[in-house]
DNA sequence: GACTAAGCGAGACGGTACGTCGCGTCTTTAT
DNA sequence: ATAAAGACGCGACGTACCGTCTCGCTTAGTC
């Protein structure tokens, strides 16, 4: 999944061992839930998946970047269930990603490495690759299946199709981030239904605006 | 506005430097545009402000607390205006916060604070009184403004509305803070113009949802 | 006696901690004997101290610094004794000198620092100051009590008695480390003898030579 | 010359490259001239010398080991003229000495490893059997030679002959190795015509005073 | 002519120490 | 009591070498 190294140099030496990736990238989750993003150190890591220090800046560059490999993994465990219905699809979705974002590793990573982020544009490009963008496919999906069911209008323009699906994504996702992490207020099944009330309201008037 | 220390001991001794003050919240809004919330140290904003470190300890408990009463004030800047329609306040008021995010201090620090505050309670606590409930009056105003002027329906359940009132903020903030910050596209007028069009449909069928 | 810092700068903060000095220059001692130079770590040396690693190179460049002077203050111990014959009095600055060179902390560290400052001049220069030309005095006190005594000429020209004492010097100084480091063969007083007899030969005819 | 492995284990297999030894220990002296002894790594020496780090430690036990047969092959350079004076022939060697000495990749070896064998006894043999046993022939064939010529009696004592001969050694090498590396002051001809008058006064005196 | 055993270049590996940086505290003198 | 100055104990940083290891590939001598 990770692209870091893939270095062409296909030359003699000893091969880079494949176990302490998956070593180093699980002590890292680890210590984020036993020690949280500002306490997680490289070498504390290092001791924890048994191997040199010097083994974690061969892979990495540095903490954020290990950070986003370890939890990209965890995001790939979300799934969109094909309830047959759009409305239990979303809530389905947004409990989901809520619950990931309730785990400790995640909650004090994500917002971290976003931080990061702002002022180092090879990581946001990471983070994008390796989590946000990975996860559209959520929404792509969902709308998808709705349209099948005739739930959805079928947009016959691709330009903004895409452009709603990207809006779609950051509202949600940024709805459920700001609700969890910023509020601080729990992202349980009532606000899941209320929430996605509104976006399916919004996405009903969406289309009607956009037809009319 | 913040609450910081608050010595309730007597007046005894040398009393301390309003200037300071206003030189160190200056010195670390510059820091943050020069160096970013993770090369901000707390002798560099000592130096800057042309004081020693021991002011800012005496002050402030460490850099997360300095740097949220640092961009707490600009976060007041933000004001709803009263153009008489609420498709155009919600507008205005998507592109003004997203032109705060743009700022290189704002957009730095605020992410890197709440990550901060996911293992930091007292701070959590900080930035919700500071920064985020602080601007919930947008909404509240906004809401207020369109019931007056029958754009929306007056809610008799307050419980409700707090509920909504909340709901709204989170989505708004949210979405603005994820499209300009993780997904790190423009805010501009065209996407204000889509976002507040869901938004308001998503509110007449909340609201009518909630009726029937 | 080592002039490491003296800043003139004799502003406000605290002062340099001489405890700290003591108590470093003792654990540097000691680390001598424990562990030899190439063992001999800084951070080893601040931990045997109770001092902070930053503390040692507050007041030392590095390690050869650092153990030039830890050494010196043993160097200062050699003494010439009044023993009314010039014979005995080498004899017993040869013995002293090699009883020194067979001290642990001694023989690891002279040659290790005497090696590094074959390319560091500063470290050379500091070499000579604190430690070699310290000792000179031996010398010259011993051709000063001998000439007293009428054992040696009083040499009219004082170019050539400074040669001459620097010749001595060097073939005491050498002729003592190179059997004691080098040979590794015991300085005892048989080895002490000889060798004062045929330095004291060289000096008579030297002196008659230079006469001639 | 070098005792180094000599596997008695039988021949089966590759053969080690004779031209890997040469290009080693050359890369070894302009490693020392270019870095000195410090600077001097493992895997430089390897680069400069198109080889493996692993080549090296099979031959060589460590940086010690490899700069002592590098600069031993040196030292061998060193020869006695017959000159037909002993005065003459002293002064040959002295300055000839004093010329290896002052190129820098002897300088800031030989006092280095002479440093580490104060606590390295394997390494203080080496450097015995390769470097300075070996260099007493100078000393031993120039006494022959001026016992030939009637300079200097024949000792008839062959115990008493060897302690004379190593303690002329000592002073030779001890002189020429402090005034050059320690005191850093140069070994010209005038003062190796000083050291040599000192020294065969010294001669003669022991020899009379040994007859007594 | 295949087999075998060591040598060899390459480079990853577990370690250890480096010298630096920032933290938050403490100690001094001066207001 | 507060302020500026700066030394202090602490702990992590990212780098450099160490000496070892695992690869795939020669390069002999032995069957």
């Amino acid at each position: 999944m990770q692209s870091r190294s893939t270095p062409p140099t296909r030359a003699g030496g000893r091969p880079r061992s494949a176990e302490a990736d998956t070593a180093i990238l699980e002590a890292t989750r680890q210590a984020l839930v036993d020690l949280g993003w500002t306490k997680l150190t490289m070498g504390d890591v290092a001791t924890r998946a048994g191997v040199a220090k010097t083994t974690l800046y061969r892979r990495w560059a540095g903490k954020s970047e290990l950070v986003v490999d370890a939890v990209a993994e965890l995001f790939d465990e979300l799934e969109l269930p094909d309830s047959g219905s759009l409305a239990t699809d979303i809530e389905s979705v947004v409990l989901q990603f809520a619950a990931l974002l309730g785990r400790p590793e995640t909650k004090t990573a994500l917002m971290a490495v976003v931080a990061e982020s702002t002022s180092d544009e090879p990581l946001r490009e990471r983070i994008r690759t390796s989590i946000v963008d990975r996860q559209k496919r959520l929404v792509l999906t969902g709308r998808a299946r709705a349209q099948a069911r005739g739930e959805l209008p079928v947009e016959p323009d691709t330009a903004t199709a895409a452009m709603t699906a990207d809006l779609i994504f950051d509202v949600i996702a940024g709805a459920v981030v700001h609700r969890a992490l910023v509020s601080a207020e729990p992202v349980d099944t009532e606000w899941a239904h209320r929430f996605t009330l509104l976006i399916l309201g919004g996405l009903a008037a969406a289309a009607s605006g956009q037809g009319a």
